[in-house]
DNA sequence: TAGGCCATCTGGTCCT
DNA sequence: AGGACCAGATGGCCTA
């Protein structure tokens, strides 16, 4: 069955006796992926070795490189291996490492004498032999770098749960988590330079905020927003909105900019494309949500927790006071704590993921019949076929009142607060 | 169905 | 000789 040389019957040994040595049986995949041992087609047929290759799922043995972790042992149905059951694997590499238990040497048996040097005669290998010790060889390298993969997944993964994302039930790609965690990087080394000038006193607090050039440098990966964005998308108005309706248009935008990145600060703000969804911070009017089929507006984060009277009379104050003339309260308007919460979290979330899936209305005139719209004190306003906005599920309602004479696009979509 | 992403295999190179 | 590392090839899976 094997050859008689030594060399190619260790060669073999090695093979099939160390952990790494056979195809997917010595990693445990604790997911299981489809892609992972499970469905890979096995070049190699080792069932001539009278070895199982199956593959264990117990979820939550991983390799390690300490000898507590003990893979398997070889099964003892290989007979015609003497000393086979001594091969205890107790790594990932493919040096056998031989149990430290020892039998017991009989005192009356001759030693074998070995021939070294030039006296040493090896015996040539047959073409069969040759061939399997290449393929055992492979095997053992195939072995290594699947392993060597491995690791270097489970590096990138430890790498994915230290960066935020958003939305957080996507996994980043390679690439994509490698220049995230370099923008990341890159936000948090900014930001420490920014606190270390306002501690210094280079930079007053007063005249402290995020550096928009700073963002448009970022480079986010399509389709996912980090929590440094959803913290400046959060970020409340700096200054009185003068167009009279507090809103804005930011429709048409489709990425890439012009700048070739995914941030644009343009006049009234910073724009953010995620994946065909624009996402406006701006500085007059608020926070706005557009896309490629409409746009949805979003409003100033609440920055009183749930104290649902506390967020109407910010947002009536900040946007659907019918007296154009009054002003921002600036105590309000500055009170800009705690605005990044699971509450603003969620709203971000169903206002995008509205923007992002909602289509035009099919019958334009027809929904107009539904237009809502409610004033400060929550009643419902119906504006007829010359209404304003839809009420249809494509929409969010707006509780605000906006004012008679103001025209909305049709497209507007409002995040209830 | 094309393209992106991924896991795996494979041979080559470099180093110990 | 053998291990680490690398890049190309290949095929499966998923999604637009």
């Amino acid at each position: 069955m094997f050859g008689t040389d030594f060399e190619d019957y260790c060669d073999f040994n090695d093979s099939i006796c160390s952990n790494d040595s056979g195809i997917e049986r010595s990693y445990v995949d604790p997911l299981m992926t489809p892609t992972s041992a499970c469905n890979t087609p096995l070049k190699h047929n080792t069932s001539d070795l009278g070895v199982s290759l199956t593959s264990c799922k117990e979820s939550n043995v991983r390799r390690k490189l300490f000898t507590d972790d003990l893979g398997y042992r070889i099964p003892e149905h290989v007979e015609d291996i003497k000393e086979f059951n001594e091969f205890q694997p107790i790594n990932n590499t493919s040096t056998p490492v031989k149990s430290k238990e020892r039998k017991p040497k009989d005192p009356n048996k001759p030693k074998r004498k070995y021939a070294n040097g030039k006296n040493r005669v090896t015996r040539c290998k047959s073409p069969t032999q040759i061939l399997r010790i290449k393929r055992n060889r492979r095997m053992k390298a195939n072995d290594r770098e699947r392993n060597r993969m491995h690791m270097l997944n489970e590096a990138l993964d430890r790498l994915r749960c230290v960066l935020p994302t958003f939305p957080e039930d996507t996994k980043l790609t390679k690439i994509e988590t490698l220049r995230f965690a370099h923008n990341y990087i890159f936000a948090l080394s900014q930001t420490l330079e920014s606190l270390d000038n306002i501690n210094s006193g280079k930079i007053p607090p007063g005249e402290y905020n995020m550096s928009y050039e700073k963002l448009q440098s970022f480079n986010f990966p399509s389709d996912k927003v980090n929590k440094d964005a959803f913290r400046e998308i959060f970020s409340p108005s700096k200054t009185d909105d003068n167009s009279g309706d507090g809103y804005r248009s930011f429709q048409g935008f489709s990425k890439p900019f012009p700048n070739g990145s995914n941030f644009l600060q343009t006049a009234e703000g910073v724009l953010i494309n995620v994946g065909n969804v624009t996402v406006s911070v701006n500085n007059n009017g608020g926070n706005c949500i557009t896309s490629t089929t409409g746009s949805g507006f979003f409003t100033n984060p609440s920055s009183y927790g749930d104290d649902m009277f506390q967020q109407n009379y910010y947002n009536q104050r900040t946007y659907c006071s019918t007296n154009y003339s009054e002003s921002y309260d600036p105590g309000i308007q500055n009170d800009s704590k705690e605005y990044f919460n699971q509450k603003n979290y969620e709203i971000f979330k169903n206002a995008f993921e509205t923007a992002k899936n909602r289509k035009p209305p099919s019958d334009y005139a027809a929904n107009y019949t539904n237009f809502t719209n409610y004033n400060q004190n929550n009643d419902k306003y119906n504006y007829g076929n010359d209404g304003y906005y839809c009420n249809s599920s494509y929409y969010y309602n707006d509780q605000r009142y906006v004012g008679k004479d103001v025209y909305r696009c049709p497209s507007v979509v409002n995040a209830r607060i």
